[in-house]
DNA sequence: ATGAAAGCGCTAACAT
DNA sequence: ATGTTAGCGCTTTCAT
């Protein structure tokens, strides 16, 4: 299917393809790439020739003379992959195009590791490094006045003047609630992560504005916690307490919100007849494994990949583009876990 | 913390070092990489301007003249990264120590991106490739006669020259069905994926073996099925009709295994004082999530990857190594859900 | 229309 | 002990 041309393990050079067509290696290269001028029958035969030998030009020469080396360097610290696969994917997208290409490094939460990636990365001259986390937390940048551009992802530099890609939490709140309102639910629970997590107290602002634009208040308190599912029973139990009456709760996790659903079942309450849930990430797995599948926000990890992604290329172009923080819209999918009773 | 040296945005060359330092270019390479003999003077002045300068080796210079690249391709299918990632951790221990870095391409399941993802990577004069996939099942090889060695990793060519390392289904299989049968249970049922998977046929192989060397059969039929919840699910009510007498399930992935779980409890048998239950993967999330938390087989995807990368660097390096199928022994993480009664 | 030559940053012979 | 030179594979003037 892929045509004759055996490919052979000597590495053939724009000299060999020169003499093979019997031109000089200048002629090839002006051939090769459609500068210049030249008869076409010559063209013809430098590339018949380049073809025959299965000649591929080696970017490292072609790097070395253009200075450039399209590569980027990806720094991730989140090992488990769940949240900086879909952004690397967005990346790859965004990059593949212009022909650059990835080296990735899993710094393993390890500064040190992290630092000595970078220095890697600099030395083999990428072009621009891009960094995602496993939550959207603040960090210490990886370093000041490198000499190529860098962009955060899916999580934030404390230097403010650095560029960072991050999902809008804050609107994914907003999201599930006015969901959760529109389907006719009022009293409406919280449970979500650690409250040291930014990212928990935003799920939990965008939630509560709206609640409170709706003249309304959470059932029961914002349970803060962890980012398991026994915390997620637990967490329903308390909430069952304080608010016997609660008919949706909307979870800062799809994992917290198995837990729910699975306390919510054994406390003989129906999801959704009586208690709609929302989880928070998308994560297929858990969300459709959770009985019944879950409603949950998406946080478009693909598309805070593919805008980094073209923050740097421009970034690397030259093009200003500003730095600070730019949030990308969440988007709700909707399950059986939301169902209209 | 890590010294006063700012860098500058405009690269240091070799050039710059040596004008500094007062040497010739050539004295400067040798005093930076340690050949030649010198003046010890001499030596330190090179590097101190060196370090003044914040001078890094550019490595495509030194690879185009030393024809390497130190570059790996790291080639996957699994764009949900759950089987890949770790496996890449692994890859990257083993070549990271050797300065090798590594170029990611995920092929999203589509042999048109594979094809051009590999076309890029030769053009980069990658030194090797790595292929890895989701599930350890056969798949045509991404090309003959390369110019590079290139291992399989939790994949498996076609083409039995190539190079292979895969988890030890079957083994992982009979750990399971051995640590029930230490833990008294006789009624064995197995509920797992599909058919048509190899791996699912392997796990099925070694627990039916060390069942019938200890004169038992499985309870049940063995019920294959999907690889997800709502299997596990269905599985585990069709196993309770077939054999009500079961006493534990050795599920053939984790996510099974927590729809058995489900199903179990809802029909009133408790786990693990009536039926023991053991997973396939080891996926935190999902074991630890799980009620109780799962028993369960490790893959030892890390070690897989590591190996993997081994195999390449001694392929690289020139060692025949020889082809065929390496086999990476499976391990068994005890957990709540085979506590003995 | 084609070829010759310089040079990207670096290393390794070979001078001195 | 140090400097000079050639050349890795390629592109790009500048001659011819």
């Amino acid at each position: 299917m892929a045509g004759a041309a055996e490919e052979k393990a000597r590495t053939v050079t724009i000299r060999d393809v020169a003499a093979a067509a019997g031109v000089s290696i200048g002629t090839a290269s002006k051939a090769l790439n459609g500068r210049g001028r030249m008869r076409e029958e010559t063209r013809e035969r430098v590339l018949a020739a380049a073809r025959r030998l299965g000649f591929r030009p080696n970017p490292l020469a072609q790097g070395l003379l253009a200075g450039r080396t399209y590569t980027v360097g990806l720094v991730t610290d989140d090992s488990f992959g769940r949240f900086s696969i879909p952004v690397m994917l967005g990346a790859e997208d965004a990059l593949g195009a212009g022909q650059i290409s990835v080296f990735m490094c899993d710094t393993r939460d390890d500064p040190i590791r992290e630092r000595h990636y970078v220095e890697r990365l600099l030395a083999r001259r990428v072009e621009g490094i891009i960094v995602t986390g496993r939550r959207t937390e603040l960090r210490p940048g990886i370093g000041r006045d490198l000499p190529v551009p860098v962009v955060y992802a899916m999580t934030q530099s404390t230097d403010e003047s650095d560029v960072s890609i991050i999902p809008d939490d804050e609107g994914g709140g907003a999201l599930a609630a006015r969901h959760l309102l529109a389907t006719g639910r009022t009293r409406i629970g919280h449970v979500t992560g650690p409250q040291r997590f930014e990212a928990a107290r935003r799920r939990a602002r965008g939630l509560g504005d709206v609640l409170s634009a709706a003249g309304l208040e959470p059932a029961g308190e914002v349970l803060f916690g962890q980012w398991s599912e026994e915390w997620g029973r637990q967490g329903a139990d308390i909430l069952l307490h304080q608010a016997p009456d609660v008919d949706a709760v909307f979870c800062g996790s799809d994992q917290i919100a198995r837990g729910v659903a699975e306390t919510l079942r054994e406390r003989g309450r129906r999801v959704p007849e009586d208690v709609a849930l929302v989880g928070f990430d998308n994560w297929e797995p858990m969300a459709l494994g959770c009985r019944p599948p879950l409603t949950t926000v998406d946080m478009n990890l693909r598309e805070i990949g593919r805008l980094a992604a073209r923050h740097l290329l421009d970034a690397i172009a030259g093009e200003p583009g500003g730095g600070g923080v730019t949030v990308v819209p969440a988007g709700l999918i909707l399950r059986e876990s939301t169902r209209r009773g």
